[in-house]
DNA sequence: GAATAAATTGTCGATATTGACAATAATAAA
DNA sequence: TTTATTATTGTCAATATCGACAATTTATTC
């Protein structure tokens, strides 16, 4: 009888819209205005599927944490189980496969935490989840390893990735980008991979 | 017989500001109404004594440049000669010594540079000169060193601090900095120190 | 104390942004 | 075709922000 409902899909278009302008202009300079033609919608309809600003930043960070878990999950699933670090470098440093992202919006998210306690304990918490996601990838390639030695190689891959993703905004910096990821070979190389 | 100038001291003060509301809510976000309350001066000081919008950015960028070379130096030669890597990553990673000003400035601008070419160039280059000091500096403690190795100390040591430094919105998150610092001295430690 | 040049304050119009509500158009089922 | 429900558009007032200029105050020098 009703006309059927788009709100899932207006939903999942606005925040996309949402992140691209989270990415161009963080929390503070991302208007309404800048959203709705950024979807290619009129103004009233993020309102009528999201909600207002506060709304939208919430919906994003959800879907943002959601997102990061289920493509983190996935990419476990894909690793190889030989040569399982050698592998995540590959695809963590490779320009082909790279998704600057996920490491643009958590850089945009983090600074807004200077004025949102809330969103701070959220992305810190996202953080740690993030390094015991790589923890327990590092402790599944060399089960041999200490905890401490874990923790370093997790916080120094996680580094050096968003290191490389962060700086997208100012260009291809490849040359950099290949030494980060000698870097972190030269991290796992002591390692029995 | 003129009134004294305070144009300079008036101009430190208000880029003093602007860097602090540079911080918490980037570039889109900074208004002139936040940097004259955040200097405890009224707007039209701002005008008179910097300029409109841009010209509070771009006096900012030259000076958070001309800024960040000195200090460089000057972190360069109180560097001893002996352990100078050991040292040197000891004045980066201690949460007494650090200053996560300048990776936050410099976050907030390279996520402007997306919008903005020009911005994009200066930090590129900014960056890159960042870690031509590192080279330098890793060249001088180890003079056998290949030029791969020196590039792929200097981004590791790099993207390790700029990171911890850059996380700082969110709150102390100590185990995290130790652990990079680990990380660091795992990327030097085969190294003459 | 008067003159000069700068600092400081006051105020204005133009524009941007937000939140809210009303009105209209569209679509599927009965 | 009517009806119900939703999408979409239109419009409004309140506030924020910017750029600009005029008016006033202050401190130094003569």
């Amino acid at each position: 009888m009703p006309r059927p409902s788009l709100k899932q899909v207006r939903r999942e278009q606005i925040l996309d819209a949402y992140e691209i302008c989270l990415i161009r202009y963080g929390v503070e300079g991302t208007t309404m205005d800048r959203v709705a033609k950024e979807a290619g919608l009129a103004r009233p309809l993020i309102r009528h599927n999201v909600g207002n600003r506060d709304d939208l930043l919430q919906a994003t960070v959800e879907r943002f944490i959601e997102r990061s878990d289920v493509s983190m999950r996935q990419m476990i699933a894909a690793l190889p189980r030989t040569d399982t670090l050698i592998t995540l470098i590959d695809w963590l440093f490779d320009p082909a496969s790279s998704d600057s992202r996920t490491a643009l919006i958590s850089a945009a998210l983090v600074a807004a935490s200077a004025n949102d306690p809330n969103l701070a304990r959220t992305m810190r918490e996202w953080t740690r989840g993030f390094l015991d996601y790589l923890s327990g990838i590092i402790r599944g390639a060399d089960s041999t390893l200490d905890d401490k030695s874990v923790s370093t190689i997790a916080a120094g891959l996680v580094s050096l990735y968003f290191s490389v993703e962060s700086l997208s905004p100012v260009g291809p910096m490849s040359d950099y980008r290949a030494a980060c990821k000698d870097a972190a070979r030269r991290l796992v190389e002591p390692l029995n991979v």
